[in-house]
DNA sequence: TGCCAGGCCTTCC
DNA sequence: GGAAGGCATGGC
């Protein structure tokens, strides 16, 4: 077990905000996957526990997923600067963190994403790890790895309809293939600009514009990246827009001047007010 | 029953 | 290059 002093850390607005897929909350403790480890979160005051099936190197991972060496209180004063509804929200939803998760495993899940719920996205992950993922076993119960690329490239078409992840079932397929033989690869996506990385990512079958920037936020440290979903969308119209119909892509070019390096932390704080029904 | 869900792809103009 | 229509499935 380690111990990590933390602040501005809310593992509730973390962990459920809908940036990943894989938490279960037990009374006040979190179990979930990271890469290749189960791991149990919870927090005692200013202190964070963790406990892992696997403990080498255990708090450097969860330094690097949890982002846990940046300054989120000083990130959160700056956005509440931004206007008076923007520092409503993050006082209401203070905490959020944005996950560094594994890259293919981010992919995967917001292509299931598109045009879903979350607790159906939930559900197809969750059965694809058991389907092509490694079994792993952890305080008496078993546990399943989401599938690496070269696990989850034996899927066909019809076994993942099966898992339920509907008309989505031929993106995986072509994605996975895309990413196996390296039409897309994965090794040097790290090095590009974040405008290279979204036209890259998009060459994906399945990933548009929002999906593109989920990953690109969930997955890539990208602060800047401010997915529009159907949420988002709503929130922004009625914000500044007199609660006209405006495109996609007009609210992305009006945030990303308005709201800046840090746009991605502004949505989040947005979409948990928006979902919560506070704005 | 009909509508919606953290949209994207294809077709057609 | 932009606008429609289609798409699986479960929950309400």
């Amino acid at each position: 077990m380690v111990e990590i002093k933390v602040n501005c850390l809310n593992l509730d607005e973390t962990l459920d905000c809908g940036q990943c897929f894989r938490w279960e909350k037990f009374g006040d403790k979190y179990i979930g996957v990271i890469k290749d480890r189960v791991v149990k979160l919870w927090m005692q005051e200013d202190s964070l526990f963790v406990e892992s099936s696997k403990e080498e190197n255990l708090e450097n991972v969860i330094r690097e997923y949890l982002d846990l060496d940046v300054d989120y209180a000083k990130i959160e004063k700056d956005i509440s600067k931004i206007d008076g509804t923007i520092k409503n929200c993050v006082d209401n939803s203070s905490g959020i963190r944005f996950l560094k998760q594994d890259k293919f495993e981010t992919i995967i899940s917001f292509i299931i994403s598109a045009n879903n719920n979350i607790p159906r996205i939930k559900k197809s992950i969750e059965k694809i790890s058991e389907k092509y993922g490694k079994k792993v076993e952890y305080d008496g119960k078993v546990y399943y790895l989401f599938p690496s690329i070269e696990e989850l490239s034996v899927a066909s078409k019809e076994e993942l309809r099966e898992l339920g992840v509907g008309f989505r079932d031929r993106y995986i397929v072509d994605t996975t293939k895309m990413l196996l033989e390296k039409e897309v690869d994965m090794d040097i996506l790290e090095t590009l600009n974040t405008k290279e990385l979204k036209k890259e990512l998009m060459k994906l079958k399945g990933v548009g514009s929002k999906v593109a920037d989920c990953i690109m936020l969930f997955s890539f440290s990208r602060k800047e990246c401010f997915p529009v979903d159907v949420w988002i969308k709503r929130v922004m119209q009625n914000l500044y827009y007199n609660g006209l119909e405006i495109d996609n892509k007009k609210i992305l070019e009006d945030a990303e001047k308005r709201y800046g390096m840090y746009a991605g932390i502004v949505q989040q704080h947005l979409f948990q007010n928006g979902r919560k029904g506070n704005i």
